[in-house]
DNA sequence: ATGGCAGAAGCATTCTGA
Protein backbone atom coordinates (compact mmCIF):
# COMPACT_ATOMS: atom_id res chain seq x y z
CA UNK A 1 0.00 0.00 0.00
CA UNK A 2 1.53 3.58 -1.10
CA UNK A 3 0.89 5.88 1.40
CA UNK A 4 1.83 9.93 0.19
CA UNK A 5 1.98 12.95 1.47
CA UNK A 6 2.51 16.53 -0.26
CA UNK A 7 2.21 20.14 -0.14
CA UNK A 8 1.27 21.31 -3.23
CA UNK A 9 0.71 24.90 -2.45
CA UNK A 10 -2.90 25.49 -4.26
CA UNK A 11 -4.87 22.40 -5.40
CA UNK A 12 -6.15 24.80 -7.83
CA UNK A 13 -2.79 25.97 -9.52
CA UNK A 14 -1.07 22.11 -9.42
CA UNK A 15 -4.30 19.84 -9.55
CA UNK A 16 -2.71 18.74 -13.47
CA UNK A 17 0.40 18.23 -12.26
CA UNK A 18 -1.04 16.51 -9.23
CA UNK A 19 -3.28 14.26 -11.45
CA UNK A 20 -0.36 13.41 -13.66
CA UNK A 21 1.73 12.40 -10.53
CA UNK A 22 -0.77 10.05 -9.55
CA UNK A 23 -1.49 8.62 -12.85
CA UNK A 24 2.42 7.65 -12.88
CA UNK A 25 2.59 6.81 -9.06
CA UNK A 26 -0.70 5.19 -8.83
CA UNK A 27 -0.57 5.60 -4.10
CA UNK A 28 -3.59 3.85 -2.77
CA UNK A 29 -3.29 7.15 -0.57
CA UNK A 30 -2.61 10.89 -1.18
CA UNK A 31 -2.19 13.64 1.49
CA UNK A 32 -2.77 16.89 0.98
CA UNK A 33 -1.52 19.86 2.55
CA UNK A 34 -1.89 23.80 1.61
CA UNK A 35 -5.18 23.25 -0.66
CA UNK A 36 -6.04 26.46 0.00
CA UNK A 37 -9.95 26.32 -1.28
CA UNK A 38 -13.00 26.28 0.31
CA UNK A 39 -14.66 23.13 0.42
CA UNK A 40 -17.61 23.66 -2.38
CA UNK A 41 -14.92 24.30 -4.70
CA UNK A 42 -12.79 22.09 -3.88
CA UNK A 43 -11.86 19.98 -7.15
CA UNK A 44 -13.43 16.60 -6.28
CA UNK A 45 -14.40 15.13 -10.10
CA UNK A 46 -10.93 14.39 -11.35
CA UNK A 47 -9.80 12.38 -8.36
CA UNK A 48 -13.55 10.48 -8.69
CA UNK A 49 -12.46 10.04 -11.76
CA UNK A 50 -9.64 8.03 -11.50
CA UNK A 51 -11.51 5.83 -8.60
CA UNK A 52 -10.31 7.96 -5.22
CA UNK A 53 -12.60 9.17 -2.53
CA UNK A 54 -12.11 12.33 -1.68
CA UNK A 55 -12.19 13.75 1.69
CA UNK A 56 -11.60 17.95 2.20
CA UNK A 57 -11.22 19.78 5.24
CA UNK A 58 -10.44 23.53 3.70
CA UNK A 59 -10.38 27.41 3.81
CA UNK A 60 -9.92 30.39 1.50
CA UNK A 61 -6.53 31.29 0.46
CA UNK A 62 -4.41 29.87 3.45
CA UNK A 63 -3.88 26.30 5.11
CA UNK A 64 -6.27 23.50 3.99
CA UNK A 65 -5.96 19.24 4.08
CA UNK A 66 -7.25 16.42 1.95
CA UNK A 67 -6.97 12.79 2.01
CA UNK A 68 -7.47 10.85 -1.30
CA UNK A 69 -8.09 7.33 -0.96
CA UNK A 70 -8.71 4.49 -3.46
CA UNK A 71 -10.50 2.89 -0.03
CA UNK A 72 -13.37 4.48 1.06
CA UNK A 73 -11.84 6.31 4.51
CA UNK A 74 -14.10 5.07 8.00
CA UNK A 75 -14.61 7.94 11.00
CA UNK A 76 -13.12 10.81 8.92
CA UNK A 77 -12.83 14.05 11.58
CA UNK A 78 -11.87 17.16 10.38
CA UNK A 79 -9.26 19.11 13.22
CA UNK A 80 -8.50 18.36 16.53
CA UNK A 81 -11.04 16.38 18.73
CA UNK A 82 -11.17 14.37 22.19
CA UNK A 83 -13.50 12.24 24.08
CA UNK A 84 -13.00 14.04 27.28
CA UNK A 85 -14.57 17.65 28.02
CA UNK A 86 -10.94 19.04 29.76
CA UNK A 87 -9.24 19.64 26.64
CA UNK A 88 -10.43 23.11 26.10
CA UNK A 89 -7.51 23.90 24.06
CA UNK A 90 -9.20 22.63 20.72
CA UNK A 91 -11.54 25.46 20.43
CA UNK A 92 -8.62 27.93 19.56
CA UNK A 93 -7.23 25.90 17.00
CA UNK A 94 -10.78 25.78 14.56
CA UNK A 95 -10.30 29.07 12.93
CA UNK A 96 -7.36 27.35 11.43
CA UNK A 97 -7.72 23.96 8.70
CA UNK A 98 -4.92 22.07 9.39
CA UNK A 99 -5.26 18.64 10.57
CA UNK A 100 -8.03 15.83 8.90
CA UNK A 101 -7.79 11.93 9.77
CA UNK A 102 -9.29 8.96 9.12
CA UNK A 103 -9.25 5.10 8.83
CA UNK A 104 -8.50 3.21 6.07
CA UNK A 105 -7.41 -0.68 6.14
CA UNK A 106 -6.81 -0.13 10.42
CA UNK A 107 -4.86 2.43 10.35
CA UNK A 108 -5.28 5.78 11.65
CA UNK A 109 -4.24 8.40 9.04
CA UNK A 110 -3.46 11.46 10.76
CA UNK A 111 -2.57 14.14 7.88
CA UNK A 112 -1.29 17.75 9.32
CA UNK A 113 0.18 20.64 8.28
CA UNK A 114 2.01 21.85 11.21
CA UNK A 115 1.88 25.84 11.18
CA UNK A 116 5.38 27.31 10.30
CA UNK A 117 5.87 29.89 13.08
CA UNK A 118 7.42 32.83 11.18
CA UNK A 119 10.27 33.52 13.56
CA UNK A 120 11.36 32.39 17.43
CA UNK A 121 9.86 34.85 19.72
CA UNK A 122 6.50 35.54 17.57
CA UNK A 123 2.93 35.17 17.99
CA UNK A 124 3.06 32.90 15.25
CA UNK A 125 5.89 30.97 16.83
CA UNK A 126 3.70 30.59 19.81
CA UNK A 127 1.06 28.94 18.27
CA UNK A 128 3.13 26.35 16.14
CA UNK A 129 4.49 25.57 19.84
CA UNK A 130 0.84 25.21 21.22
CA UNK A 131 -0.48 23.71 17.98
CA UNK A 132 2.30 20.90 18.24
CA UNK A 133 1.19 20.57 21.74
CA UNK A 134 -2.78 20.15 21.50
CA UNK A 135 -1.20 17.66 18.78
CA UNK A 136 0.77 15.46 21.29
CA UNK A 137 -2.68 14.85 23.87
CA UNK A 138 -4.10 14.43 19.97
CA UNK A 139 -1.87 11.35 19.92
CA UNK A 140 -1.84 10.59 23.06
CA UNK A 141 -5.54 9.84 23.24
CA UNK A 142 -5.26 7.54 20.09
CA UNK A 143 -1.94 5.77 21.58
CA UNK A 144 -4.80 5.07 24.71
CA UNK A 145 -7.53 3.44 21.84
CA UNK A 146 -4.41 1.08 20.37
CA UNK A 147 -5.06 2.48 17.05
CA UNK A 148 -2.06 1.52 14.71
CA UNK A 149 -1.00 5.36 13.56
CA UNK A 150 0.36 6.65 10.47
CA UNK A 151 0.88 10.49 11.30
CA UNK A 152 1.97 12.06 8.05
CA UNK A 153 2.23 15.59 6.43
CA UNK A 154 4.31 19.28 6.37
CA UNK A 155 5.73 19.55 9.87
CA UNK A 156 7.81 22.89 8.81
CA UNK A 157 10.53 21.02 11.01
CA UNK A 158 14.05 19.61 10.28
CA UNK A 159 14.58 16.97 12.72
CA UNK A 160 17.81 16.90 13.08
CA UNK A 161 20.77 18.97 11.22
CA UNK A 162 20.80 15.74 8.56
CA UNK A 163 18.06 17.63 7.57
CA UNK A 164 18.98 21.09 6.38
CA UNK A 165 21.31 21.73 3.33
CA UNK A 166 23.10 24.65 5.34
CA UNK A 167 22.57 23.79 9.40
CA UNK A 168 25.55 26.61 10.74
CA UNK A 169 23.56 28.70 8.93
CA UNK A 170 19.77 28.07 10.00
CA UNK A 171 21.22 27.32 13.57
CA UNK A 172 18.55 27.75 16.14
CA UNK A 173 16.48 29.65 13.23
CA UNK A 174 12.81 28.45 12.36
CA UNK A 175 12.27 24.92 11.57
CA UNK A 176 16.01 23.91 13.01
CA UNK A 177 15.46 25.35 16.71
CA UNK A 178 15.68 22.96 19.87
CA UNK A 179 12.27 24.19 20.98
CA UNK A 180 10.87 23.03 18.19
CA UNK A 181 12.66 19.69 17.88
CA UNK A 182 11.69 18.92 21.67
CA UNK A 183 7.72 19.61 20.59
CA UNK A 184 7.74 17.29 17.75
CA UNK A 185 9.82 14.39 19.74
CA UNK A 186 7.04 15.31 22.89
CA UNK A 187 4.36 14.48 19.70
CA UNK A 188 6.62 11.32 18.75
CA UNK A 189 7.47 10.42 22.28
CA UNK A 190 9.68 7.87 20.49
CA UNK A 191 5.61 5.72 19.50
CA UNK A 192 6.18 6.90 16.04
CA UNK A 193 9.11 6.17 13.90
CA UNK A 194 10.32 8.55 10.79
CA UNK A 195 9.61 6.27 8.02
CA UNK A 196 12.56 7.76 6.08
CA UNK A 197 15.40 7.43 8.74
CA UNK A 198 14.62 3.42 8.69
CA UNK A 199 15.87 3.68 4.92
CA UNK A 200 18.81 6.50 5.04
CA UNK A 201 20.94 7.86 7.55
CA UNK A 202 23.07 10.38 5.58
CA UNK A 203 22.34 14.00 4.91
CA UNK A 204 21.59 15.70 1.44
CA UNK A 205 17.82 14.54 1.12
CA UNK A 206 15.25 17.63 1.17
CA UNK A 207 11.58 17.81 0.55
CA UNK A 208 11.42 21.58 0.04
CA UNK A 209 13.35 24.18 -1.58
CA UNK A 210 12.52 27.71 -1.14
CA UNK A 211 11.24 29.15 -4.60
CA UNK A 212 14.06 31.97 -4.10
CA UNK A 213 17.68 32.08 -4.94
CA UNK A 214 17.17 29.38 -7.40
CA UNK A 215 17.64 26.81 -4.01
CA UNK A 216 16.53 23.94 -6.02
CA UNK A 217 18.81 24.62 -8.91
CA UNK A 218 21.70 24.76 -6.10
CA UNK A 219 19.91 21.75 -4.30
CA UNK A 220 19.66 24.02 -0.87
CA UNK A 221 16.91 22.13 0.55
CA UNK A 222 15.48 20.79 3.65
CA UNK A 223 13.54 18.00 4.80
CA UNK A 224 10.31 19.16 6.66
CA UNK A 225 7.77 17.11 5.11
CA UNK A 226 7.36 13.44 6.96
CA UNK A 227 5.52 10.07 7.71
CA UNK A 228 5.67 8.53 11.29
CA UNK A 229 4.42 5.40 11.20
CA UNK A 230 3.44 3.29 14.71
CA UNK A 231 6.32 0.87 16.08
CA UNK A 232 4.34 -2.00 15.15
CA UNK A 233 3.93 -1.12 11.50
CA UNK A 234 8.17 -0.82 10.64
CA UNK A 235 7.95 -4.66 10.07
CA UNK A 236 5.93 -3.72 7.42
CA UNK A 237 7.59 -0.68 5.53
CA UNK A 238 9.11 -2.01 2.81
CA UNK A 239 10.56 1.68 1.80
CA UNK A 240 9.86 5.68 2.20
CA UNK A 241 11.14 7.71 -1.33
CA UNK A 242 11.44 11.01 -1.74
CA UNK A 243 10.22 12.22 -5.16
CA UNK A 244 11.87 15.15 -6.38
CA UNK A 245 10.83 14.85 -10.20
CA UNK A 246 7.55 17.13 -9.07
CA UNK A 247 10.00 19.62 -8.55
CA UNK A 248 11.24 20.06 -11.65
CA UNK A 249 7.90 20.84 -13.08
CA UNK A 250 7.21 24.16 -14.55
CA UNK A 251 5.27 26.18 -11.73
CA UNK A 252 6.07 23.69 -9.13
CA UNK A 253 4.89 23.63 -5.67
CA UNK A 254 7.67 24.33 -3.17
CA UNK A 255 7.57 20.67 -1.86
CA UNK A 256 7.68 17.41 -3.45
CA UNK A 257 6.03 14.45 -2.43
CA UNK A 258 6.92 11.43 0.13
CA UNK A 259 5.78 7.95 0.00
CA UNK A 260 5.64 4.81 1.74
CA UNK A 261 4.99 1.38 0.78
CA UNK A 262 3.48 -0.54 3.32
CA UNK A 263 3.24 -3.99 3.30
CA UNK A 264 -0.46 -4.60 4.24
CA UNK A 265 -1.49 -6.22 0.53
CA UNK A 266 -2.02 -10.11 2.37
CA UNK A 267 -4.35 -8.25 4.45
CA UNK A 268 -8.07 -8.83 3.12
CA UNK A 269 -9.68 -5.44 4.28
CA UNK A 270 -13.26 -6.77 4.62
CA UNK A 271 -12.49 -9.93 6.86
CA UNK A 272 -10.47 -8.19 9.98
CA UNK A 273 -11.80 -10.67 12.17
CA UNK A 274 -10.59 -13.73 10.51
CA UNK A 275 -6.91 -12.90 10.42
CA UNK A 276 -4.82 -12.92 13.31
CA UNK A 277 -2.88 -10.20 13.39
CA UNK A 278 -0.89 -7.34 15.53
CA UNK A 279 -2.60 -4.68 13.79
CA UNK A 280 -6.33 -5.73 15.66
CA UNK A 281 -7.89 -3.24 17.71
C1' DA B 1 18.76 43.77 8.14
C1' DT B 2 16.58 42.96 3.74
C1' DG B 3 15.05 40.80 -0.29
C1' DG B 4 14.41 37.16 -3.13
C1' DC B 5 9.67 33.88 -5.16
C1' DA B 6 4.94 32.29 -5.29
C1' DG B 7 -0.37 32.09 -4.51
C1' DA B 8 -4.88 34.24 -3.18
C1' DA B 9 -7.71 38.01 -3.30
C1' DG B 10 -8.94 41.09 -6.58
C1' DC B 11 -7.26 44.89 -9.69
C1' DA B 12 -2.80 47.70 -6.75
C1' DT B 13 -1.13 46.01 -3.46
C1' DT B 14 -1.11 43.38 0.80
C1' DC B 15 -0.87 39.15 3.48
C1' DT B 16 1.18 34.77 4.12
C1' DG B 17 4.38 31.27 3.59
C1' DA B 18 9.25 28.87 4.89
Amino acid sequence: MLIATWNVNSIRTRLSQILDWINQVNPDILCLQETKVMDNIFPVEPFENLGYSVEIYGQKSYNGVAIISKIKPENVRKGFYSSTDSDQNIEVFLDQKRLISADISGIKIINVYVPNGSELGSNKFEYKINWLNCLASFLDEQEKKGELICLLGDFNIAPSNLDIHDPKKYKGGIMASEVERNALNNVLKGRLIDSFRIFEKNSGHWSWWDYRNNAFELNKGWRIDHIYISKELTSKLKSCVIDSLPRENLRPSDHTPVMINLELNNINVDSFEDEDNFYEI
